[in-house]
DNA sequence: ACATGATACTCCCTTTGGAAGTAAGATGTT
DNA sequence: AACATCTTACTTCCAAAGGGAGTATCATGT
């Protein structure tokens, strides 16, 4: 009666269990807040997925009492341990995305202009309100105050990926706007700009062939 | 015998649809060399979907025999196209992404720093396998030669995000093995440096205040 | 006392991923 | 010409996942 094997999602559950025991109800807080932006699930996968960990030895559930209320805790095993650390010596697959306004922009051309605008203003309200809810995380970090600061070495570089995340669609879709602002009502009749392509190649022409600079940090400290 | 509502990829592939008709095989080659970027789907998916639209009137579906063999050409209906001018009306909904390696970043203290290291590593591989595989498409554009070249008002919005966002993922792994770099070889004792928790926090902040400023044009052209 | 929100889950049905498979045509190699 | 390999053109199957709807109980607000 064993369940399949482990998949990253185990696998990110199991990470949080790394970091403490956590209730199930817990589990599924913790991911809508942290690790959902990067790895989102639904929540009753979440309600599932500690289940399987204790199936495969990973993790152990005890059950507390509150009133007529029981809550599941769950622990990470030393077996658990162990298979997280096997599975961060593999490193995995590179982000994966869906982007729905976007797929709406690339149809552009069977709707309106309007519609375009309003899609690529939604874009940038998706993108603001992404960091408005970062930021008071961030300030509490700063402050000495986040959720385990012993995980800041971690959390500086995962942060930063997801704000500069956030920071390439709300300058992405203002750009766009920009541009989208210019065309005619019907997009249909919408031309294009060669200069733009020009600068979308050398930009990839530039990234396949900076093997050898080391320049991120110069280029993300001069941002 | 109606099936379910049309989905997001529903209209994805009843958009190709709209460019033009489209085999069921062709339709699968297409969303892997251009909207799988987007809007990444199961082949075996995207043979049902199809069928699905032409359910729903929105596509109409015609075999021609090639020697023993089928092969089933889709055509969008005047239905469809208005279907898809409606789906359009709506902004649809920000980007989701799944990031295994950035997880495995998350979760780091629990391996090793040689871990961490190979697994930043393997993202700009991908990275720049992505800008590898985009470039000479982006090229075939610029000489004029590049399929569907009535869309390159479209296609010049949707390539530039796509390759900043491969740009993002590939300059976010440099600058982060620079500091892993500078870890002990047990994460677990690594250190934080809090200019790079302040520079992340006024990145965002920024977002948030911009609501007024139109600079996105200016910032890019200046990158 | 009652309403509302939070905690703490479960169930259900649809969508989706991806591996494995089948069949026939086209091209390459000996 | 025979055979191998790749491409075209799909289908099937089972596991993973999404998300809505639901139940029950505690805690807080009015």
């Amino acid at each position: 009666m064993s369940r399949g094997s482990p998949t990253t999602t185990s696998y990110a559950v199991l990470g949080l269990l790394s970091i403490k025991p956590w209730s199930s109800y817990e589990l599924t807080q913790q991911m809508d807040r942290s690790l959902g932006r990067i790895w989102p699930r639904a929540v009753s996968k979440l309600y599932e997925e500690p289940k399987k960990l204790v199936d495969h030895g990973l993790a152990r559930a005890s059950t507390e009492q509150n009133g007529q209320r029981t809550r599941t805790v769950y622990t990470i095993t030393a077996k658990g341990r162990r298979a997280l650390a096997t599975w961060l010596q593999h490193p995995g697959e590179g982000p994966v995305i869906e982007f729905e306004q976007l797929l709406k922009v690339f149809f552009s051309e069977n709707g309106t202009k309007a519609d375009t605008l309003a899609t690529l203003l939604a874009a940038q309200g998706w993108a603001r309100a992404r960091c408005a809810e970062s930021l008071p995380v961030g300030e509490r970090y700063a402050e000495g105050e986040g959720l385990f600061p012993e995980r800041l070495p971690e959390l500086q570089l995962t942060s930063r990926f997801i704000t500069d995340f956030y920071l390439l669609v709300l300058n992405w879709a203002r750009w766009a706007a920009t541009i989208v602002e210019t065309w005619p009502d019907d997009p249909r009749q919408a031309t294009y700009e060669s200069e733009v392509i020009a600068e979308t190649i050398a930009r990839a022409r530039r990234a396949v062939k900076d093997d050898k600079t080391e320049a991120g940090e110069t280029r993300h400290v001069k941002d």
